[in-house]
DNA sequence: GTCTATAGTTTGATAGAC
DNA sequence: GTCTATCAAACTATAGAC
């Protein structure tokens, strides 16, 4: 769990330079050939691609599913060059979800008890939204992951996550005490906000076909986020922020 | 789609002869063959053995990443006695959507306009709560396959999901042109109550890991029931029925 | 660093003995 | 109706040529 120099948001540029322990101890050499352009970038470019594929392809089938030989093919390399990269199909699959965490646990801030209940709840479900339209995919992976028994992420999730939402259900708690929305049970809401949020990246066909519509556009995901935001927040016995409505 | 006579409840007992066309004309000849007990019992048996095996199996580990060796093993019986009454991966896995699509379709009444919305509403939430316990496996067997793109369920998302939504929506927006709950998007009400039900069966695990128990219970559900009934029809601005809180 | 060849399993499906 | 034997194909993973 070292962290990692990433600036970028790209969603497998993440997890670049994860398996180099193998590589051996030459790393500094690139200045002394000139000859050859830096090794590395073909190495980066490459653990790029295969996470790019092998997110596709775990989300679309599953880990047992999944075939190293189809992640090749998505990734336009032969089979043998992705196990040179990764040694196995495992650590793919645990590559992705430390990437997927790791940006998870970046996306969301703390919440505090002086906050406004309904700005910082209104924040995290449009965030929420916001990451099921720029990350279906790593959604639908997770997703795919826990409905199968979390056979890999079960550890994090009673760890990390138990912390995660007990920490966000106590300042809830306090907003509740003190009066300042209707008395819900805090970690019932955090699921709703979950589920409502992310069905929107992982039930993305049931949506698609029952409202007749090709994709998804930015539109769709606002006014998606603005009926959510209006809802809870009203279930909540907070005043919406106003929200525009057609 | 023919109308089966199932009155079971039961998950898998409700496809039952469905694979018979393939066994020849002589179905009642049972009574001229004394010494043999029926061997339609024997049949329905390995039948309910075999899709309830499956129904683990799929949901698992998705359409790919089952094998039939798997669903032999878990239905205890030899892999050719699977492929015996059902004649490829395929079939059973349709067979399955089939039944599940018709409890589904069998558990949801109507609405109408003349109905009192904070009442249907709150019905449709409790219904879809109290199925996420029933049936979990065949819910999250269905998440699966909206997850991998619906390659099996496309058409009947696009016609009879479709036209489902769009009554119901119509009603609502009946409501709310009424005056008689707050202006809100009815399609997305619609998803928004899918969507929060659904989780309590489809993402079970990580709800049992983040709130430290070993599983949910009735009391469980009825709490998750009555919180999301609370809530969302607080958002609609419909008062809730007095619900009992702790 | 890249890729061919292949070992060693496991798969879906069939044929045929009982 | 049941089950053993078996096939061709596809799979993960490794060894080693280039």
């Amino acid at each position: 769990m070292k962290p990692s120099p990433d600036a970028s948001g790209s969603l497998a540029a993440v997890a670049v330079d994860r398996d180099v322990e193998a590589a051996g101890p030459s790393r500094k050499a690139s200045a002394k050939r000139p000859s050859k352009y830096r090794p590395s970038r073909i190495r980066e470019k490459n653990h790029e691609c295969i996470l790019a594929a092998a997110e596709q392809e775990f989300a679309l089938q599953g880990f047992q599913g999944t075939t190293i030989q189809k992640i090749a093919e998505r990734a336009g390399l032969p089979k043998s060059n992705v196990l040179y990269y990764f040694s196995n199909k495992q650590r793919i699959y645990h590559t992705l979800f430390e990437d997927i965490m790791q940006r998870w646990n970046n996306v969301f801030s703390e919440i505090k008890p002086e906050d406004d209940p309904a700005e910082a709840l209104a924040k995290f479900i449009r965030v929420k939204v916001e990451l099921s339209r720029t990350h279906p995919i790593a959604s639908r992976l997770f997703a795919t992951e826990i409905i199968q028994g979390a056979p890999f992420l079960k550890d994090h999730l009673r760890t990390n996550m138990r912390d995660w939402v007990r920490d966000r259900a106590q300042v809830i708690q306090q907003w509740i005490d003190a009066g300042r929305m209707t008395a819900v049970d805090p970690v019932q809401l955090i699921f709703l906000i979950w589920s409502s949020t992310q069905h929107y990246a992982d039930f993305q066909m049931q949506i698609l076909m029952v409202e007749n519509k090709a994709e998804y556009e930015q539109r769709d995901f606002d006014h998606a986020a603005d009926f959510l935001v209006g809802v809870i927040l009203r279930g909540c016995g907070l005043v919406p922020p106003s929200v525009p409505r057609a």
